[in-house]
Order: structure tokens, then C-alpha cells, then sequence
DNA sequence: CTGTTAGCGCCTTCAA
DNA sequence: TTGAAGGCGCTAACAG
């Protein structure tokens, strides 16, 4: 599988490389005779420019990382089409990262990303040392951070750009709907203590409780991901113990889906006996028979804000002041939740 | 954002930059205390090697390019993830790209990927016209199709490396499962004539069917693609007419889904009324409350299978013989096919 | 309008 | 063990 390089076009129409070089990249340079017979011996020939050649000699490789924990989570999915489609509209290329949730294998992507000379990273992750990760590196390049992450007692914290999902407003929201709705007896179900996510989720609903001269009641989830496996065993928990809640606001779609075939299990019904609220609106959450009420994080903003932000970095070229991008969190009314 | 370079490393160092390459690239040519001398001031300098100036000079980029149609749909995710993680098994990353079922845009991708020097694309469609695409770039860089349409007609088709299920064998599976649940009036829903994947399947139910004495019934899906929309529609269609079935194989997962929805507005009960077959397994298959039989098409399989091949081509820099894989179904016992 | 030339950052013989 | 030099494929002045 030989390449076809600018040169042999060049032997091959009897003209000096450079004419072929401006030929192929728009120069008005260049007789219109000349270029239609270069490009057509270019076609011919199944020539095409190296871009890595290209991009050396340009120092710019047109590309951007994206870095996320596992894309084949619908979250990170979705997240991932919107960020390529941005990218290709302003003539970018995705080079795809999973870090599957290590920090070793975090670094070793970060390295090659930057040793690649990728012109900007986005940098999806929850984990709460999201933001000194993307710190480290913002002096090597533009690193935006999609997710919500603080970065306790970090000084450098502060200095990386973000987007997110104003997780506190989530939680407000979350709680007053279910208010609204009449119910009086709201379980939170499933927090995290150790994710700074949910604690601002949580937060919002605490808060939202208090005001309205509620008792918060909550149960935590203590293991380290919100999967719907652990949903559901913290859901059998909350219904053997016969918690006197009509509504349930889970910290996450996921701990929804496993309190759902848990309520099927306990004989309690959906959303007759208890409403159930979620959060994140993952695709799945649509699906008929699940029809899943909840909280959503609008995917294809946050990308969109993300890719606006870090296309700004990259071309203000690191002079840019730090900015902090949230997107405001949505109602989905579907069918968990019912007036008491 | 000013990068530095080999040559900046030699001048602090206060050697050739032959001997700072050399220092990285692991050579046993150079001393050990000049090495740890030059990898200390990298370190401190935040140097990292220019891949790009790398692959240039090795005539090895080190990715591998890989084309979907949407990476938001589940099954893609996940075949993008198991992709991922085997290439980075092996040193590669991996340039993800979604054509977004558009022919304009996979030539364009596919021209961006062999320009970008990738070794080798990974090409997941179900496209009839995949394998001609496939075919086109051949001669210009290793590809290997992940789907299994067919090229009518077209004599290069053969001469594409590729993966498949054999979605045959995944059609009588399924009906041969239904009958020996003892279901005798099996609906086949959702079938697209278009689609050289589906007329496999199809082929596969009613031969089965045929042998079995029993006679086929069908109902087409004369849309261009299999949602859970369409599946929606066309359940009702079948539901409304009183179709005499006690059993329903559909052509995907999504149309399933669609006829579970369906079936809930029609009165139908699932498993009860009529059992539910899907094809696919794609995740949510697996969610409480839906929990669908299904034929499994083993994502992480064909992955693996396509890589694989994948590799195989590069090493052997195309002298390699044409080869296709064939991967089995699998057969997915859930909740919605019961016993009559 | 076209050719010549000097690199982009790196690896790799070939000498020293 | 180390340095010098050539070149990977391409772009961008600078001449002609």
C-alpha cells in the first residue's frame, strides 16, 4: 500500500510541487488550466494530502479529544454525538477516549492527547477530582471540563473552564414539583455522599424541604456508582421498611429504574402508590413501559456549550478568562409522578 | 501555548537531539545517566513527543479510524466502547466518526480518515450499499465492514473483509424457540424488504416455518428504518386487524419496544395474550419492566472479531486473503415469551 | 503564474 | 556512546 505523494503528482504534470501544493489548497495562484489537470491526475492517482504532514508544517492537527469515562453509557453517548457533530460542522475531528472510570489510564490518555497535539480536550467526568485533572494540563491545552465537579481546598480548581448542570437547581426543582403535586412525604433516595454531584443535588432538595416546613429523608447510597442494581436494593430497603413516603426523587435515573422493578417486587405500585421522580433523562427513561419522570440534564446543551467554549479557547489561544458555563436543569413530565 | 521540542530539551541537556530521541525511544545505545539526565528534564519541562512528527517519520500513525452511523444509538456505543478498549490493547487509539446515515458524509469521512494516515477503518453499517463502499477504499487502506449487507450484483463486494452475524441462523433460532414454546401462529413484525439484513432474518423465519408445516405471516415496514416509532405503528396495525397469532418475532428490538407500547393501548397483554420476540439485545432490552427475549447479536464479539481481522490486514499490509467472519446469535430467555 | 528553498519535529543511518 | 545529516510530506515565503 504505497502512498501517493505531492511529488509524484508533480512528476507526474510536469510542474514543481509547490504548484501542486497551491493547486490542491485554494490558492488563487495558480493558472485554472493547471490546477484542473493536477486535480484531476490527483484523482486518478487516489492522491490525498498527508494530513499529518499537514498539520505539522500548519501547527494546528484540526483535532480535538474527547474524554469521557465509558461511551457506551447512553449519557456519555449522547454526549459524544453532539460533540463530534459540533466538531465537524467547524471542521474538527474527534479522537474518542474511555477512561473506564482509572485514573492510570486517565493520565496515559491526557499524555497522548497532548503528545498527538490534539488542539483542545473535552473532559466529561463527575468524579470529584475531575477538576485538578483538567488543571494539570490546562497549560499544556485547552481542556474544558463537562461535568460539575468542585475540587475542595484546590486553588487551580477555580482556573478550569467548565460546564454544567446547575445540579443544586435540579434538586429545587425536583422537590417543589413533587410539592406541587401535593405530596408531603418525600423520600430522596439514593445519594451519594462522596459525589459532589449529588450532594448539590441533594442540597436543592433539602433546602427546598426546609423552606416549606418539610422533613427531609433521605437514603444514601454507600457504594460508588449509582447503578440500577444498587437502586434496587436500596429501594427494597426503603419499602420493607415501610417508610411512610408518597413520592420518591432518585438521585439518578439509574437508582429509579432499579426502585421501579424493586416497587414490582414489593407489590407497591407505580406511580399509584408512590410517584417516582429521576434524574439525568437518559434515553432510556423515554422508553414505553418505563415512561420515567425526571430531571433532565439537556445533553445536546451542555455539549454545545462545551464545544462553543473550548473553540474560544483555542482560538484566543489561552488568553481567554476562566468561565464557568451552567445550564439550567429541565422538567420531563412523563408518567411516575401523579397528584396525591 | 508555546511547545517545547526536542531540541530544547538537547540544549538544556547540553547534547545532540539524536542522543535526546534516542533517550526516549527506549534505544540501548546511550548511557544510563545521560538517559535519566534527559528524562528528568523532560519531565520538567513538560516535554511530550510530537505524534504527529512521530508518525511522519515512522510512516505508522498509530490510530485506527472507526465509522458509525450514530454513536447515540446503544448498539453503536457499545460496539464503539469494546473497539476502543481492544485498540488500546494494542497501541492504537481510535478516530471516531459518525456518518449520521449520510452517503455525502461517510465520503467525506472516509477521505478525511485515509488523508489522516489511520492504518486501518472499521466500517459498522447495515447499509445495502456498505460492503461497495467498503470495497471503494480497499486498495488505499485496510477496512474491515462490521454488518453484514450484502453488494448485489456488485463483483467487488467479495473481495471486502468483513464481520457479520449470521442473521439466517438468528431467524430460525428464534422462530424454532417459539415453536417449541408451542406457538403455532408466529407473526414476523416489522420486516424492511430494503434491508438485505432483514430479508436474512425473514429468510431464516420462514424456512423454518415452512419446514415446520406452519405458514408464515408478515407484516412489512415500508419506512426506512426500524424504530420504535414504526414498531409502534405497525403493532397496532397487526393488533387492530385481529391478526390470529399467539406469538410475534420482530424484526429489531425497537420495534418490539414499539409493540410493547402498542400492545399496552390495544388491551394486549405480554407474555399473556401474545409472547414477544425481539433480535438485537441492544441494552435497554435488559431494563426491569421490559426485560425482552431476544436474539443477541454479541456486540463485544464482533468487536473483537472485526479488530482482529483488523490487525491481521495490517500486519500483513494487505497480501492478506479476503476473509468473513460469521458470528452465531445467541438466544436471549427474558420475560415476554412464555409458554401457550 | 511558477519554481526554489527552508523548515515543521522527529527518527535513523553513518561517522567519529 | 555521541554528533551530524538526510529526509518523512507538506506549506509558505521569496524569487523569477
Amino acid at each position: 500500500m504505497r502512498r501517493v505523494t505531492i511529488k509524484d503528482i508533480a512528476k507526474i504534470a510536469g510542474v514543481s510541487y509547490a504548484s501542486v501544493s497551491r493547486a490542491l489548497s485554494g490558492s488563487t495562484e495558480v493558472s485554472e488550466a493547471t490546477r484542473e489537470r493536477i486535480v484531476a491526475i490527483c484523482e486518478q492517482e487516489g492522491y490525498r494530502v498527508n494530513t499529518l504532514a499537514r498539520s505539522l508544517i500548519c501547527q494546528r492537527s484540526g483535532v480535538i479529544g474527547l474524554v469521557v469515562p465509558d461511551i457506551s453509557n447512553a449519557f456519555y453517548a449522547e454526549i459524544a454525538f453532539a460533540i463530534e457533530t459540533y466538531a465537524r460542522r467547524f471542521g474538527y475531528n474527534v479522537m474518542l477516549c474511555n477512561t473506564v472510570h482509572d485514573a492510570r489510564q486517565t493520565t496515559d490518555l491526557f499524555e497522548y492527547l497532548v503528545g498527538h497535539r490534539v488542539e483542545g480536550i473535552i473532559f466529561a467526568s463527575t468524579r470529584n477530582d475531575a477538576r485538578s485533572w483538567a488543571a494539570k494540563y490546562r497549560d499544556a491545552v485547552p481542556v474544558v471540563l463537562l461535568g460539575d465537579a468542585d475540587s475542595p481546598g484546590d486553588p487551580q480548581g477555580d482556573r478550569v473552564n467548565s460546564v454544567s448542570l446547575d445540579n443544586h437547581a435540579g434538586g429545587v426543582l425536583g422537590a417543589k414539583y413533587l410539592y406541587k403535586l401535593g405530596h408531603r412525604r418525600i423520600l430522596y433516595l439514593g445519594m451519594r455522599p462522596v459525589s459532589i454531584t449529588h450532594q448539590r443535588r441533594f442540597q436543592g432538595y433539602r433546602m427546598t424541604m426546609e423552606s416549606l416546613g418539610l422533613e427531609p429523608a433521605v437514603i444514601e447510597n454507600p457504594w460508588d456508582a449509582s447503578t440500577i442494581e444498587y437502586g434496587y436494593q436500596l429501594a427494597r430497603e426503603a419499602f420493607s421498611k415501610q417508610f411512610p413516603f408518597t413520592a420518591a426523587f432518585c438521585a439518578s435515573d439509574s437508582v429509579a429504574l432499579g426502585a421501579m422493578q424493586a416497587a414490582g417486587e414489593c407489590g407497591v405500585r407505580i406511580p399509584e402508590d408512590v410517584s417516582l421522580l429521576g434524574f439525568d433523562n437518559v434515553s432510556y427513561a423515554a422508553l414505553p413501559r418505563i415512561c420515567l419522570s425526571t430531571i433532565a440534564q439537556h445533553q445536546q446543551k451542555l455539549s454545545e456549550a462545551a464545544f462553543d467554549l473550548l473553540l474560544r479557547l483555542i482560538r484566543e489561544d489561552g488568553e481567554a478568562a476562566t468561565t464557568h458555563r451552567i445550564v439550567r436543569p429541565i422538567l420531563v413530565e412523563r408518567s411516575t409522578c401523579i397528584p396525591i
